[in-house]
DNA sequence: TTTT
DNA sequence: TTTT
């Protein structure tokens, strides 16, 4: 079975930083791929992308992508869900990715965000560890 | 911008073929894609993956894929959002494909679908012309 | 059957336009792709993998694309062999596009060259209408 | 920079099995991807892509693959070039794998083959640890 | 909820 | 034969 995705695009936002229980990394941003053609009916031109990285590369990401920063990714397709707090079953598509390449220097020589964990918002964490890729 | 995936799964039903208002086909099914690994917490193992098929693919692909069948597909991500009956704005992904590959026989020999549009059962159809790809 | 590559690198050179004798435009770049890692033993650290594109898209890349510029690829390997002078066969490999993105802008304001066919350099092409793709 | 590919076809061989001098495992297989169309020039109609696998998934394939299978291939094309032995300068384009995907069960319940490296037939490696992915 |  |  395969499941790869390859997707170039911008960061709507910079990315977001957390950690599982066990202190697992994963951040998340969303991708803007804009799109070949320019709709007739002037609908939307981009697809807006969620993704999801773990570990290591999590923290990578987190300290060196940016908002509007061009951007490559390599990963697979998840669908996960789970119950909302009205009892429904939402699905929530990602890509999982293994692989981020920086497509686009450092414009403004910007310093890299080193997030502490310790900063952790608190929110609850969507990730479980049940999700670790391998 | 690029927005490239490649899968390779099987289909968990039959593909489900439709028309636009203006008669543009449009088929719709499900891949469920293995993943390599087996989680260690008992979780599910694969990812069932929506895919969408337009015009005369869709028409090849209604005719010739069945439930069960090994299938490579090559499209894009896209994501699209209606409101549902509770005015609450709900997110699908799913994937466009523009090239599908049939990777296992006709074992038994089944014969072509051949769906007359007109037996359209009659529900609401999701797609509107304004989502065609080109 | 699946046969798909999705490269991001840079032109070593302006895209080459040719026209085979029935009169159909094929443009070949190479791209240079940075691996990602640094090799310990001062190896090179990027592939250089030639491209080929036909018909329109042929000529807007002739027309757009320069030396230098970051560019997506889409495409699918093609193995072709030939008798080279000393009646030896030499095996090629290019990536056939079918999708080509130009992923920075014209930084320079550079007019399109709009290469005239009639200006072709009399050299033998490599390529016959056989090899179309579709 | 991105460099990424998606094969699937079925094997022309058996794959082979080698070990570099400082004992690092790598196979070698070509793909047969048949192309979509039929080409109407008689022309081939499938393009043989070469295949090289490293380390710990060399060995799989080694054992599990066999000739004819059908397979998925996830790796990123390399041009690496020798002198032959008359002094000139000669191109291989090659697929360094990171994945590969058994898509055909084993139907004639076969047994792994276990090639022991100490049974190499001793001819002279292409492949030197410099070339080592990661 | 969105990027250049 | 190679790009930033």
């Amino acid at each position: 079975m395969i499941n790869r995705s390859v997707l170039v695009g911008r960061l709507t936002k910079d990315p977001e930083l957390k950690y599982t229980p066990s202190g697992v990394a994963v951040a998340q941003f969303t991708l803007a791929v804009d799109r070949p053609y320019t709709s007739q009916s002037g609908e939307r031109e981009a697809d807006f992308i969620p993704v999801v990285v773990w570990r290591q590369l999590a923290e990578t990401c987190a300290n060196y992508l940016r908002k509007g920063r061009l951007t490559g990714v390599e990963g697979r397709i998840q669908v996960r869900s789970y119950e909302n707090n009205e009892g429904k079953r939402v699905y929530v598509t990602e890509v999982i990715a293994d692989n981020v390449r920086f497509l686009e220097g450092n414009r403004n020589n910007e310093q890299p965000k080193n997030q502490d964990p310790f900063q952790d918002d608190g929110k609850p964490i969507d990730y479980s560890d049940a999700n670790l890729p391998f």
